[in-house]
DNA sequence: CGCACACTTGAACCCCCTCAACCCAAGTGG
DNA sequence: CCACTTGGGTTGAGGGGGTTCAAGTGTGCG
C-alpha cells in the first residue's frame, strides 16, 4: 500500500462554470434552477486530480464534499492490517461526503485522472437552507445509494464468486448503457485488485473467474482493461444465483 | 422458508397519539414542532404485527413508510434459491422504507411483537414538502444508514468469521448502550440462522463462534437469547481485525 | 411424557485463499 | 539495441476456513 501524496490542484472558482457544465443535468445540481447558477458556482471550486491521488481520508473532518465531474474514484474502508474493502465507484455525476457524522466514513482515492467540484460544509449547508430541491435531490441520491449498498451486501455475504463477477460485470455494463448507447464493450478504469476489494474475493480468484468466463465464450477479453460480453443473458442468470 | 401470511393489524389513526408518543424523541418524528403535532399525528395510523409476519416485501410497490415504535425487524434480500441476506436489524425509533423508487429494495418482518407508525406515501410527501427540517431528518438517517452499510460491506467482504461474530456482539451492546445505561448484557430477538444471513456465514459457524468465546471466557450464555460480554477490549480488538 | 424446534457438536468436504512461478508489456539505462 | 527491471496479470499446487451433512443435546410446551 503506497503512501498517497495530498496535493490537489485548485484550478479556479466555478465562477460562471457551472452554466457550462456538461454533467450538471446527471448531478444533483440539476435541482438548481439555471437562475440560481451564479450561487452554486460561487459556492464551488474545481480540483485536478492524477491517477492515485487520495482525496478524502477515512475519519479525516468532513470539511468538503465533492461532485465527480469527470473519472472514476475508488470509496474504501481500511482494517488496520491493511485489508481493504471499496464499497464502491464513483463516476461523472457522483456526489461524494454524504455524511451526517463530521469525519469521513471512507477514503476516497482517483483511479484515473479526476476532476471534481469542491462544495465546503459550511457552503453546502447554506446552499441546502436556500435551496429544498437540492435537499430533495440529495435524499433521493442517499436513498439509490443505500438500495445499492444492501445489493452489494447481499453479493457480499450470499454470493459464490462466479456470481460476483457476473455481477460486477453486468453493473459495468448497466453504468455504461446510460451515457452512452448499450454497448457490451466495458471499459475497466479499475485494476484487478481493485475488483477483488470490491467483490471480497482476491486478486487470483478474479482472474480466474474471468478466463473461466473467457474459455465459456461468454467474454472476451481483449486487453486487460476491456471486456466484451457476449452472452449477456447468461451472465444475468449467473448473477441472480440461478446458475 | 415459510410463506409468510400478511394480515398487519391497523388499530387507529393516531388522533392525537403522537403528543404522547414516548418514542418521538429518538425518530425522525423529533423534527416536528409540537405545534404540528396534529399534523404528524393525521397522516399516520398505528399497526401491531405478530412476531414472524411480514410487512415490507422486496419488489412490492413502496406505498407506504413506517417507523418502528416497539420490537425489532428483520430487513433482508433474497435470491431465486433462498439463500438470504439480512441487510439490518430496525428497532425502535427506526425509519422503514427509504427508496427513492417506486418499489421497495428489500423486505421486513417483525421479529418479536412490533408496533408499527404508517405513513402513505402521498402523506408523507405532503409532510416533507411542509416540513423541511423533517426532510433534513430523514437525509440524516440516510446518512447514517449508509455508514452502517459501509461497515457492514467492510465485515462481510473482509472480516473472518471471529471478527464479524465479535463486530456484531459489540453493534448490539452499543445499542443497548443507547437507551439503557450502559449494560454487557445482551438479549438477542433474532435467533441464530438471523444472525448468521447477517453475518454472512452458517448457523453452525456462529454457533462454534459463539461456543469458542465462551470456553475462552470472553462472553457467558445463560440462555440461547442473552448474552454476557465479559471481555470488551477483547471484542473490541478482534472486531477491529487486531487479533 | 413426548414431540418439536432451536441450538450444538462432530466429521468430511470444497471453494476460495495462499504462496509461488510464470508471462508479458512497458519502461530504462548502458 | 538489448539486457534488465518493474508492475500488472495469469496460472498452478497445496492448504485452510467455513460449509455441508449428520447426529446429538437440550428445552419449552402440548
Amino acid at each position: 500500500m503506497q503512501v498517497q501524496q495530498f496535493r490537489p490542484v485548485v484550478i479556479a472558482a466555478n465562477a460562471g462554470a457551472c452554466g457550462v457544465c456538461n454533467v450538471r443535468r446527471q448531478s444533483v445540481c440539476s435541482a438548481i434552477e439555471d437562475a440560481d447558477l451564479a450561487r452554486l458556482a460561487e459556492a464551488s471550486t474545481t480540483r485536478l486530480l492524477a491517477k492515485g491521488q487520495s482525496f478524502i481520508e477515512e475519519g479525516a473532518p468532513s470539511t468538503d464534499f465533492f461532485n465527480v465531474t469527470a473519472g472514476t474514484v475508488k470509496l474504501y474502508k481500511l482494517l488496520p492490517d491493511g485489508r481493504q474493502q471499496i464499497t464502491g465507484f464513483a463516476q461523472t455525476g457522483h456526489f461524494l461526503g454524504l455524511a451526517v457524522s463530521h469525519t469521513y466514513a471512507f477514503s476516497a482515492e482517483a483511479l484515473e485522472p479526476v476532476q471534481l467540484c469542491r462544495f465546503s460544509r459550511p457552503k453546502l449547508r447554506a446552499m441546502l437552507d436556500d435551496f429544498p430541491a437540492l435537499e430533495k435531490r440529495l435524499l433521493e441520491t442517499a436513498c439509490s445509494e443505500l438500495a445499492a449498498a444492501q445489493d452489494q451486501m447481499l453479493l457480499l455475504g450470499r454470493k459464490t464468486a462466479k456470481e460476483r463477477v457476473a455481477s460486477f460485470l453486468l453493473s459495468r455494463v448497466k453504468d455504461r448503457s446510460q451515457c452512452c448507447q448499450f454497448n457490451n464493450r466495458i471499459h475497466l478504469p479499475m485494476n484487478r485488485l481493485d475488483i477483488a476489494d470490491y467483490l471480497g474475493l482476491t486478486i487470483e480468484t478474479v482472474s480466474r473467474t474471468l478466463t473461466m468466463f473467457k474459455r465459456a465464450r461468454r467474454i472476451e477479453i481483449p486487453s486487460g482493461s476491456e471486456i466484451i460480453v457476449l452472452d449477456y443473458a447468461w451472465l444475468q442468470q449467473l448473477a441472480a444465483g440461478l446458475y
